[in-house]
DNA sequence: CCCTCTTTGTCCTGTGAGTGGGAAAAGTTG
DNA sequence: CAACTTTTCCCACTCACAGGACAAAGAGGG
């Protein structure tokens, strides 16, 4: 099949695309419900739409009480490529136009190893997707990388985690290598953007988005939109200073929050404890692995361990701390909490929400819900398939 | 004079109005210039804003090598109303059309008084403006009051310093009041807004806009647009723990910013340095006056008062560090510093600017300008004139 | 099964916004 | 005074869109 070069002419179709991408499929008269144009001028679009390729008919819709009225969706053989590339491992998706995952690959890999080497990887994972049969070709793709990008060029800048990829034109190259129109931006944000289109912040216009992986980084949407800052650094807030004088950071300074939690820090605090004989728990599974990681704490914490439990609860307070001062400052609606450790539960949850509810004054948090993730891994990647879709379903 | 009551029609003739607000007198050929319509509509349009009286002919522009064109501008006789209600003092504005202020008193006076006693005084000083012939009447009134503002409504909501004003419709009472549309919004949002129509902000999207003056708030402009979060109360950063276990501040928690640094926190620290006999200089203003405010403590910093220098420095660590995490959260293009305690100048500026320098990653910090406010006293009441033009410059 | 009512889809025309060209008016420059 | 510019006014033409008329298709009642 040919991949569809079409694009919206105007922004009547753009609207309808965006209303059929998140309604699914409708009838003409739901619609012109929904949107603002007299019948004639919608059936003149919704034609154009089918013309192109765009969307098809499909069959006919139950009765509302006359005659039926036919089903329109969005092409179904229309495939978006969602790629979420993390410190340790990279997320690669299929979508349709609804942007529902029809296949998805994760691998451990190291983003030090360069672009040239992730690249590789990304697109072989992107071939056995396509081998299976669920897509012959992307029709568009959107890729998170973990570090500040310029957003309109799609080149990473200044990435504390991935050197090698400063000014790596990532839009352009994979752009050719796939054949199709590639957008590209921080992880955080397309995590952000995920969570609001899918998931918890579903229809909240204004709400932060942590994510606590390897590193911490925070995606700020306001006003429906993603803020991403002048530099394309804003919600870096790993190197806010969490504890005065606190820990040596890789950046330099002391006491930043990535330093003191964060799933590398975890781990090591982890280890520390095991090997001073401060948790049994985590000391056997030390002797198991050779090696703790966030998912071990949250293990040891659920089997009751004291000590797991105080290094989540001590982590919880210092990101609680710091997330209270941000909603202080930007008086959000809803506050999420996602990446690796959100294993770590309820417990970790616990001890932000009593940071915020204690730090914060009651006009922010009178009626501030902070909740998980919804969406897990695949928050990523369908804020990537949620970028791309976005841009080509906009006007040309 | 009759009042205006014009509205503009369509957006265009919207975006005209604020191109002649903004760009001042202009002909037809350079409006033309700067907007994207035909000759013939153009002309229609400021046709129809002469027709209303919203903007007047105004003799002839100078040649640009043929026929010489007609000048136009907004009627002069457009008068709006900037009200900045501080915690400590009142400052109301009477400006023209373009906001340049025309008329400005300023005087003492205590928000706690509670509404109705405070827009006694507004409305009289807005009465002295109008004697002495300014304004024969406002075409809008724009109010800045010292807490969080359910903008929508122009009603101030759980204001911790000026208990007595929650849920009191100021936009309300004013508009009969005063007879004519007003907006009513924090002060800080209004100097950030002043900033950026007329002072070191212009032109700049993304900024913050620090004011410290009896509290602390920050103005954020996201976008261009200012960021005011879903409860009104984002800015609100006076309550950041900046110093773990430390002062008691007047909210119920422990280390506030306020508590540690705003204008009352200083004039405390002073008398209390002046009292200990650490600082001759600031004893013998404490003697003369009976009391000190930041104005005494900046007297004696130029004077070359060590005590004084020290608690400007340290306050400004103090605010550093919080703009620090801002900054990395935010990725503003540039930081504004008003309010009160501007006098301490160049002390202040450099601790903040150590701080933030220090604790932000680079591609935050690389091109961000931190300055003081250009417009002093005047930015709150031409950012409020400038958001009721907004206002009433937008389409109905 | 027939009749009426409702909903959907199509066609057609009127309207108003907006564009673009040309001519007249009003300048400047040499 | 002639040649050239710029502005302004006027007019015809295009285009998007609304809204009504009408046909098609189905539901439901007698």
């Amino acid at each position: 099949m040919r991949r569809m070069t079409a694009r919206p002419a105007n922004a009547h179709q753009a609207r309808l695309l965006k209303l059929l991408r998140d309604g699914g499929p409708n009838s003409r008269a739901q619609l012109g419900d929904q949107i603002d144009l007299s019948r004639s001028k919608l059936a003149v679009e919704v034609d154009r739409l089918l013309e192109t390729g765009l969307a098809v008919a499909d069959g006919l819709a139950a009765s509302r009480g006359g005659r039926r009225s036919h089903n329109i969706r969005l092409n179904p053989e229309l495939r978006f490529l969602g790629v979420d590339i993390g410190a340790t491992s990279v997320d690669v998706a299929v979508t349709n136009a609804e942007l529902e995952i029809l296949g998805h690959l994760n691998q451990p890999m190291d983003v030090r190893e360069g672009p040239v080497a992730v690249f590789e990887q990304v697109l072989s994972m992107a071939a056995k997707l396509r081998a299976t049969g669920l897509a012959e070709g992307f029709d568009g793709a959107g890729i998170g990388v973990p570090g500040p990008v310029r957003f309109p060029e799609g080149v990473p800048v200044a990435p504390p985690i991935m050197p090698g990829w400063d000014g790596f034109p990532v839009r352009e190259a994979l752009s050719q290598e796939l054949g199709c129109p590639v957008m590209v931006d921080n992880d955080v944000n397309l995590m952000a953007m995920g969570e609001r289109h899918a998931g918890v912040a579903r229809s909240v216009g204004d709400f932060l988005c942590v994510k606590i992986g390897t590193g911490i980084g925070c995606g700020i949407v306001a006003g429906g939109d993603v803020h991403r800052g002048v530099t394309g650094s804003a919600g870096d807030i790993g190197h806010i200073q969490a504890v005065p004088e606190g820990r040596p950071c890789a950046c330099g300074n002391r006491g930043c929050l990535e330093a003191h939690f964060s799933g590398a820090a975890l781990a090591r605090d982890a280890v520390e404890a095991a090997e001073q004989g401060l948790s049994e728990e985590l000391a056997a599974r030390l002797a198991a692995n050779g090696t703790l990681t966030a998912v071990d704490v949250a293990a040891a914490a659920a089997a009751g361990d004291a000590t797991a439990l105080a290094l989540i609860r001590e982590g919880g307070n210092r990101v609680g701390q710091v997330i209270a001062a941000l909603v202080s400052f930007f008086n959000p609606g809803l506050v999420v909490i996602g990446g690796g450790v959100t294993g770590l539960g309820h417990t970790l949850l616990a001890a932000i929400r009593t940071q915020v509810y204690r730090q914060s004054l009651p006009l922010a948090t009178g009626n501030l819900p902070i909740v998980l993730g919804e969406l897990g891994p695949t928050a990523g990647v369908i804020g990537a398939a949620r970028l791309i879709s976005d841009h080509l379903f906009s006007p040309a």
